[in-house]
DNA sequence: GTGTGCC
DNA sequence: GGCACACAACGCTGG
DNA sequence: CCAGCG
């Protein structure tokens, strides 16, 4: 009656439950589950090696759902575990094949969040994140912001990729060679960000304070520590629709008719099958900041005359 | 969604 | 077997 | 310390 079958991903045997229950209006775990599995061979190589983070909805995205760090002890053992935490230590679960993401979305796992910064040098980030944020839902701003921030920096000899969040905004993502720690990345963040600000007073604001953002487009520095996340490319979002984050070219921002939500579990591979992820390389262009910083200096000096 | 304790 | 129940986040920021 | 935030 529970609907119970098992299969094989690779060499594990997994057993999968209530395939038919609907987990957002009309989409069903079925669905959700045949997403990571299919999704697994782009996906994997963004999140391979980092701590994870899960939001779990095991009755469906309109019922209550909760995160997840601490991997369970239920977990089979061919999860590997990264240990990692600031005050107590969390066995991180990780995910290395397509078997590992089955397994996680057979537990209801919809959303997957990592880390900036890889197992083996986890206070020094391969990626900075700049987590755009409109007021409310005003892509167009987000857009020209994003372009304009690209512009910053590669201004700064840095370069810069970006992906919609699959719900209202899109990150940028500065590939890092790991010279630097958590404190010194987000440091740079956010002279950064404060440079673009005061330059883009009326349309951005770096206000944690939702009070105090106004109309504005808020330049959230604040994934870039250790312990922090962000939500990993091709994550699914608890939301209508299952929509997903989606890295894209630059080109494809520029359209008239891109939106944050475009892309869901099913559409994604339309646009995969016409061109390769426009990520696929980002780790193979990790540069330091030691030069940048040198550069936005010159930018922060050039502002006060 | 899953592991446990208990009738 | 089947039901009830517990359990599944945390670190940074500004005031 | 606490409330707010993601
Ligand atoms: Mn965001
Ligand atoms: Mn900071």
């Amino acid at each position: 009656m529970s609907n119970k079958i098992k299969t094989t991903v690779g060499s594990h045997r997994i057993e999968l439950t209530n395939l038919e229950k609907a987990l957002f209006p009309g989409i069903s775990k079925g669905e959700l589950i045949r997403y990571y599995l299919k999704i697994a061979p782009v996906m994997l190589p963004h999140i391979k090696d980092r701590p994870l983070s899960f939001q779990r909805f095991p009755d469906g995205i309109n019922a209550e759902g909760f995160y997840q760090k601490q991997a369970p002890s239920a977990y089979p053992e061919w999860i590997k575990r990264i240990p990692l935490g600031v005050k107590d230590i969390v066995d991180y679960a990780s995910a290395d094949s397509a078997a590992d993401l089955v397994y996680f979305a057979q537990q209801a796992v919809i959303v997957i969040h990592t880390s900036l910064a890889r197992a083996d040098k986890p206070h020094n980030p391969d990626l900075l994140v700049f987590d755009l944020d409109p007021p409310a839902d005003d892509f167009g701003m987000v857009k020209k912001t994003a372009l304009q921030m690209r512009a910053l920096l590669e201004g700064l000899d840095l370069k810069c990729y970006v992906k919609l969040t699959g719900s209202r905004g899109v990150h940028l993502a500065v590939p890092l060679d790991r010279s630097w720690d958590f404190g010194l990345v987000n440091s740079f963040a956010d002279r950064v960000a404060g440079l673009y600000q005061r330059k883009h007073p009326d349309e951005t604001t770096v206000e944690i304070s939702k009070a105090k953002r106004g109309n504005r487009i808020f330049i959230d520095t604040n994934r870039n520590h250790f312990a922090q996340t962000a939500v990993a490319p091709y994550s699914v979002r608890a939301r209508e629709g299952a929509p997903v984050a989606a890295p894209i070219t630059w080109g494809e921002l520029s359209n008239a008719d891109i939106k944050p939500a475009q892309f869901n579990i099913e559409n994604i591979f339309d646009l995969l099958a016409n061109r390769a992820d426009p990520w696929a390389d980002i780790y193979r262009h990790g540069l330091p900041l030691k030069r940048a910083e040198g550069l936005l200096q010159s930018l922060e000096n050039s502002e006060k005359s």
